[in-house]
RNA sequence: GCCAACGUAGCUCAGUCGGUAGAGCAGCUGAUUCGUAAUUAGCAGGUCGCAGGUUCGAUUCCUGUCGUUGGCUCCA
């Protein structure tokens, strides 16, 4: 009995009985069977070698699938487990998923593995790709495949067995000597995989608890080409040349000591971009209607009882102790906001209230999990408070989103990402309150025509949040900027206004955020521009190169001239040659470089080099000026 | 916090199978006055992260500690 499928384009195709992906493949063409990998049979995947069903869509999967990547890294990790099998057979294995750009596998080991190891592993690899084993599917009962793991001594895979629901049937895959539980599905061949790397080794908990065991994981990327895989590893050194930490130091904006860990010290050119950053804000608070407040650092902790962070965000707290009385360093600046608010008696007519802060705050995070800028203890945040009349949420969330498109805008970041976290376990308050919030944040998006995903569980313990988020110029993402609907921090201050029928409400709290943290934000900035601040945000703008001692005096005179106009400007005097000269500039990554010879001085005009535009030819003077002035002004990003 | 790796001159790094260290760049001094990514010579610079231990002797070996880095969500 012949059997028929529907391919992709409707064609319609006879098969033997039991015929199955390869068949097809073959059946169609050799160079198809040669490029197949895996095919979907009515929209799931499955191995080439399964027999298809009668009546069924299938669509062959070559490398031109989408889906094909995560198969081939999938199969590649599975190959990473069987080397290491080969060259350690005491190390057990754990799981070993794909992940985005790549994959991992968890071995428990008595002794990690070392960078060494890895290239023996990989070599290995490479081995048995060559030996091009078929990997077959092995369809298994629960309580043989329970004896099969434990004769193999794989107790890790026992407990996996163990944990699948009755009734789902249980699969593993076979690759030469290596049979590894598995659902699958995976490329024919271990000669299918070629172009692959293994990356790092790091620590993971068997299943991301840390009440369990410690595995040894090892990282691994895998394409379908050579080529890819190179360009894909030479992303990764790009991303490491812009790596925040590295330019931070070598061009001088900020370091780390161990006497404050975690805790950046911005020199003076980190400075400059910093309070040009809270300049910027400023700027634009005074269109939107905010006004700035400053508050203290260290507060009573009977507040922070009030507000709910000594019951929820204790462990993330400083705490200090004078006159016997214990105070809390502020990890946020909500609460002084509500004890301003509280001071005095407010109308309907005087909302919303918008109070902009850009206090230091402090976050006790556990040692492991710092880095750079990027996740610190001590930061500033371009943080606001807005207490509005719950009437007045929709319009103040609208013109938020506005305000915050424009900022992206800015430093380049037109794609923006927006994430609805809901609820967390850890909270405060009812699920009716909750509800509300949720809803606010989800219409209050609709109605902006915004596009964005949810991610339950992740919103703050006092009110869901919106989540923005930016892509860099690698096309990473980062979470800048936050709007939070809050009902209950106003109701804990016991916050009030009137309302037009005299009678007394409670405003709503809205937490927001733009840039995030400071600190954070010039992280990403660096690493997106590679340091290559925008003419309004950069240290040093200008940079005045004479030639010869013989035109000090006219440089002087066009780096006063630029500083009179408010310019950032350097006079390189050094006794050395322009070309030095303009190497240092460069590596400063310095906008634009000012060459004044003879004959600039005669003329009166200065030869312009631009960082990235090269030497752009000699100039007058003040039009020169002019033009960058108008590009600092108009923050050209 | 846990696991692993790392910590040597201001920076980037080499080195010592245990006998108190070396380069390039930066710095200082001098010569050179030079057209778009490193002119040149000399000099100076280190309690080899910190604290213990082993040893005749430790930067090297051991223990502890501090810091940094990579991870600790993506379920067979």
């Amino acid at each position: 009995m012949p059997i028929s499928v529907r391919l992709p384009d409707e064609s319609v195709r006879e098969l033997r009985d039991g015929a199955t992906g390869a068949d097809l493949a073959q059946g169609i063409g050799p160079r198809l069977l040669d490029a197949s990998l895996a095919i979907k049979v009515d929209g799931r995947l499955q191995d080439l070698d399964v027999p298809l069903p009668d009546g069924s869509r299938v669509a062959l999967v070559t490398s031109k699938d989408p889906d094909s990547l995560d198969i081939l890294r999938h199969s590649t990790s599975h190959l990473l487990a069987q080397a290491v099998k080969r060259l350690f057979p005491a190390a057990k294995v754990g799981i070993g998923p794909v992940i985005e750009d790549g994959f991992y596998y968890d071995f428990q080991v008595e002794k990690f593995f070392t960078p060494e190891d890895l290239e023996v592993i990989e070599a290995e690899m490479r081995k048995i790709s060559q030996e091009a084993h078929v990997i077959t599917r092995q369809d298994i009962r629960r309580d043989e495949a329970l004896v099969r793991f434990q004769s193999l001594g794989e107790l890790l895979k026992v407990e996996l067995v163990s944990d699948i629901p009755a009734g789902e049937q249980i699969s593993g895959y076979l690759q030469g000597d290596f049979y590894d539980l598995c659902r699958g599905p995976h490329v024919p061949n271990t000669g299918k995989l070629k172009a692959f790397k293994l990356l790092n080794v790091a620590a993971a908990y068997w299943r991301g608890n840390e009440k369990n065991a410690q595995l040894c994981r090892i990282y691994g990327t895998a394409f379908h080409t050579q080529k890819e895989l190179d360009e894909h590893l030479k992303r990764l050194e790009e991303a490491k040349a812009r790596d925040h930490r590295k330019l931070g130091k070598e061009l001088g904006l900020f370091s780390f000591h161990p006497e404050a860990p975690a805790s950046p010290f911005f020199h003076p050119k980190g400075a400059i971009i910093y309070n040009l950053l809270v300049d910027f804000m400023r700027e634009h608070y005074r269109r939107e209607g905010y006004c700035e407040v400053i508050t203290p650092q260290a507060l009573d902790v009977s507040m922070w009882k009030t507000s709910g962070h000594y019951d929820k965000y204790k462990e993330n707290m400083y705490f200090t102790e004078v006159e016997e009385r214990e105070y809390a360093l502020k990890p946020m600046n909500c609460p002084t906001h509500c004890l301003i608010y509280g001071t005095g008696k407010h109308s309907y007519r005087d909302l919303p209230i918008r109070y902009a802060d850009f206090g230091r705050l402090h976050r006790y995070e556990r040692s492991g999990v710092t880095q750079g800028l990027t996740r610190v203890r001590t930061f500033c945040q371009d943080d606001a408070h807005i207490f509005c009349a719950p009437e007045q949420m929709k319009a103040e969330m609208a013109s938020f989103f506005t305000f915050i498109m424009k900022i992206y805008e800015t430093f380049g970041f037109d794609e923006v990402r927006v994430v609805l976290s809901t609820r967390p376990e850890k909270r405060i308050g009812s699920d009716e309150i909750w509800d509300l919030a949720e809803h606010a944040l989800a219409d209050g998006m609709r109605e902006a025509g915004m596009n964005f995903r949810e991610s339950p569980g992740d919103g703050a313990f006092y009110g869901p949040k919106i989540e923005f988020q930016v892509l860099d110029a690698l096309k990473r993402p980062w979470q800048l900027g936050t709007l939070q609907v809050d009902y209950f921090l106003p109701e804990r201050f016991g916050l009030r206004y009137v309302k037009a029928d005299n009678t007394e409400g409670t405003p709503v709290m809205l937490h927001r955020a733009i840039l995030g943290s400071l600190e954070r934000f010039m992280g990403i900035l660096i690493e997106h521009c590679a340091g290559a601040f925008p003419v309004w945000l950069a240290p040093v703008q200008l940079t005045v190169l004479p030639i010869t001692d013989r035109v000090r005096d006219y440089a002087g005179t066009i780096r006063g001239r630029a500083e009179t106009l408010g310019l950032r400007v350097e006079l390189d005097l050094r006794n050395e040659k322009v070309n030095a000269k303009i190497r240092d500039a460069q590596l400063q990554k310095i906008p634009y470089m000012l060459v004044i010879g003879d004959r600039e001085a005669a003329e009166g005009t200065v030869s312009v080099r631009h960082r990235q535009k090269g030497d752009m030819g000699a100039q007058a003077v003040d039009a020169f000026l002019g033009q960058v002035l108008q590009e600092v002004r108009t923050r050209v990003h």
